[in-house]
DNA sequence: CACGTACTCCGAACGGTGTTCGGAGAAGAG
DNA sequence: CTCTTCTCCGAACACCGTTCGGAGTACGTG
């Protein structure tokens, strides 16, 4: 999660996105805001976020800590060149195939996988908004992809948000939940006797049936393919509920 | 945002909700678990997550900083109980309605207001599923609205996690939009200086066509109703896709 | 070519952080 | 009354984000 700024903070700066690279007149940098992106998101993937310090940063590439500082305003700007660093890692967006349907069903797949691909995505992306170059193009894709449809902009708007929060915030539980198994230790079962005794509460306290009935029942061997049942499922009923409103 | 367990921790003790409050011999404890979420809330509603420090919170609860391990495994343990009092602040379910429509409307908009109301909850709930017994109630009453539809068990666990999905991602956006501008200094004007130069470049550059027109244009100036249109819109597009199920 | 300026680099320090250790003291069990 | 078991917590450890100020470098200009 992004550190919050206190209060009495001095005035933001402009965007990271908006400064300068490179400056005119003193020595060239030694690295470069890209390659900052790429070490961050490596520590992340392979020790989690709070391996990304500062410190860390600077050990991986091979420069003292305070200069970081020159790239980057705040370890905040890390976060938001990693989030826009892992929305580019695919390339850029494809051109459009013509189906809508079908491109919006890859688009949302392919922000799924990104979220589980990098699991600390979820957690930093929840406090700030991201404006970066590659975050923006695949936004106009999603918004490209739906000029099919002939929608009015504010329908075109809402569209899009419905999209981005079903798959943003399904991943996130899904994100939850897995990482609720690594937690306990790589086991599956050693999770289920740290959960077991508390579900066996649960039940015995008869004011959850519904939920003990869709645990029980939900709790297949192949939890993996289950998620992503629910998740094709669901996002099939808002693609649904879009088409509709096409043929106005 | 939770901090991440380190690889080589020691394996996790039993869930809280499943720990005894107070054991049957020594002294008694001197607080209790739901003070301490109590606090907890307060401190971050006030200053922020950032503000939750065991020292800050021993010193709210006028208890020794050690102390709170008596009561705790660890700080994200704190994030559990917090977000479960948060679900129970405006006390337990109300029986359902009978009308799944309007039941499941009021169930969204209370979750949603809920993050709104606790800006700290959408990053803590990022990482850590919650089976604290007040969550349990309110998704034992969303699947209770459900019932009604005379869905499968499937198919009702897919519908719960489809409204929970869009909800829940939906409030993190929101959130993140508002917070940006919160970290402008509380100033709507300073913002826009900001942002602005950055929007013009990127309308200059063409391309992306379709987000600037979408950005021009919902610029409004009464942007908190906006949000209001686009979650509300985007709830009935989800219930309208659920209804036609159940007459299979 | 040389000067000045504008930049990059970074060691050291400051005030915080989560967590562990181990001793001191309190209270129910026998 | 003793013993056991619990609660409490000061002190310490290793680490954190960020700031300061000096040293060094390369370009633009005279």
């Amino acid at each position: 999660m992004p550190t919050e700024r206190q209060k009495g903070s001095s005035r933001p700066r402009e965007l990271v996105w908006a400064r300068a690279e490179r400056a005119t007149k003193g020595p060239a940098p030694s690295t470069s805001r890209r390659q900052i992106a790429a070490a961050g998101v490596a520590l992340a993937d392979a020790e989690g976020l709070e391996a990304v310090s500062m410190r860390k940063m600077a050990t991986a590439l091979e420069v003292g800590t305070a200069s970081l500082y020159g790239y980057v305003g705040s370890k905040d700007e890390i976060y938001d060149l990693m989030v826009d660093w892992v929305e580019g890692e695919d390339g850029p967006p494809p051109p459009p195939g013509g189906d809508w349907r079908s491109d919006l069903t890859a688009l949302a797949h392919r922000i799924r996988g990104s979220i589980l691909r990098h699991p600390w995505m979820a957690g930093v992306a929840a406090g700030r908004p991201n404006f970066g170059p590659n975050s923006l193009a695949w936004v106009e894709y999603g918004l490209t992809a739906l000029d099919d449809l002939e929608l009015t902009i504010d329908e075109m708007l809402v569209a899009s948000e419905i999209l981005h929060a079903f798959v943003r915030g399904f991943a996130i539980r899904e994100l939850a939940e897995q990482q609720a198994l690594q937690r306990a230790g790589l086991d599956d079962q050693e999770w289920g006797r740290v959960l077991g005794p508390y579900m066996d509460s649960i039940e015995k306290s008869g004011r959850y049936p519904r939920f003990i009935r869709v645990v029980r029942e939900a709790h297949v061997p192949h939890a993996a393919d289950r998620q992503e049942v629910i998740f094709t499922t669901g996002l099939d009923y808002i693609l649904d509920s879009l088409s509709p409103r096409a043929s106005r």
